[in-house]
DNA sequence: AACCCCCCCAACCGCGAAGCG
DNA sequence: TCGCTTCGCGGTTGGGGGGGT
């Protein structure tokens, strides 16, 4: 891919000026006054007069994917992998209705997760990860795990690593009272859904559904109602930042942008398990594997190798599934 | 040190929907 | 209703970085 212009059999003088490829930080810089100036929208005429040589989709894009104050960056914690992974189940690739569930997450970044780590997940399987046998092995392997992984880290209340990455808060209420320093202009900021916490996101859904028979289910199994009680899931925690509330203390844009490029340039964990290392989920929730053979067999206590799958074992439950009745 | 390979993700593209005169 | 512009979505690409040899 190009980064600099388009080639001079271009049809017009502008088009052969228009910059491709990644944005410099004084494009940033440019694009995030122009709109605190004159707000969102108008992409094609914000592209021509704020100076950007740009398109008006690469600006639209590059502010809504990265500049938009309340993106989060980082890892994406184990609830909203949770909810990712609950809601294609139910409306397949829908990338932006998904992420209008997960405050501060993009389409394209659910989108990527969706195919960096899952569908990797499905070609190691060699299982088509639109089949009914891998939406299987999410349920009955994946969902449980990051069950687990939710329950344990309310319990012990702790923050393990992601301090620079830590996702806005579910809980719009309470993430609004931070002070973002250079606001957006009022005129700049779109009519966004508030958060919802999960309880709110899951009931939503279940309510929107009802209200949306265009909805493709793709999974009927995993569709239905009593698929996940996520209402059951422990409190999502509020998280503090976003990298605008991060330099709270600071109201120039160059500097914003200086800190923005540093909050966090982390990779995402692979939220891969090794199944030998996971019990069922405790407690009384209804859990959504609650008939799932590997579920209720042995699970060893093992925190080691978290970051990949236990093929082997995987293999075991696909072969289950292959052979034998369905299970659900 | 050099090379290769793989993975991640930012950015691009095409297309359909929505808005408007 | 039509045609044009703008917007938004989902699929795809490729550069860069990290790990392995």
């Amino acid at each position: 891919m190009s980064t600099l212009s388009k080639s001079a059999s271009s049809s017009s003088e502008e088009d052969a000026e228009l910059r491709r490829g990644p944005w410099t930080l004084e494009e940033d810089t440019l694009l995030i006054h122009y709109i605190a100036s004159h707000g969102e929208g108008r992409w094609n005429l914000l592209a021509k007069c704020s100076g950007l040589r740009r398109t008006g989709k690469s600006c639209r894009l590059r502010w809504l994917n990265y500049l938009k104050p309340d993106v989060k960056r980082g890892n994406l914690t184990p609830q909203e992998q949770l909810l990712i992974l609950e809601l294609h189940s139910k409306w397949g690739n829908r990338w932006s209705k998904i992420a209008q569930h997960l405050p501060g997450r993009t389409d394209n970044e659910i989108k990527n997760y969706w195919r960096t780590r899952v569908q990797k997940q499905a070609r190691h399987l060699k299982i088509d990860s639109n089949s009914r046998a891998f939406q299987d092995v999410i349920r009955c392997v994946w969902m449980p795990r990051l069950l687990q992984k939710i329950e344990g880290s309310s319990s012990t209340s702790s923050t393990t690593s992601q301090v620079s990455i830590i996702p806005q808060s579910l809980n719009h209420a309470d993430s609004q009272q931070h002070s973002a320093p250079p606001p957006p202009p009022v005129g700049a900021q779109t009519p966004v859904q508030g958060p919802l916490s999960t309880n709110e996101t899951i009931n939503n859904l279940e309510h929107n559904e009802k209200n949306s028979s265009s909805e493709n289910c793709t999974s009927p199994s995993i569709c239905s109602s009593e698929s996940m009680n996520i209402s059951q899931i422990s409190q999502i925690p509020d998280y503090p930042t976003s990298p605008f509330q991060v330099m709270s203390n600071s109201d120039d844009y160059s500097t914003l942008l200086k800190g923005y490029y540093n909050v966090d340039n982390s990779t995402y964990e692979m939220e891969t398990f090794n199944l030998a290392s996971m019990s069922a989920p405790q407690g009384d929730f209804e859990n959504p594997v609650g008939d799932c053979p590997m579920v209720e067999s042995n699970w060893v206590d093992s925190d080691l190798a978290d970051s990949l799958w236990n093929m082997d074992e995987l293999w075991q439950f696909w072969k289950l599934q292959e052979g034998g009745p369905r299970l659900f």
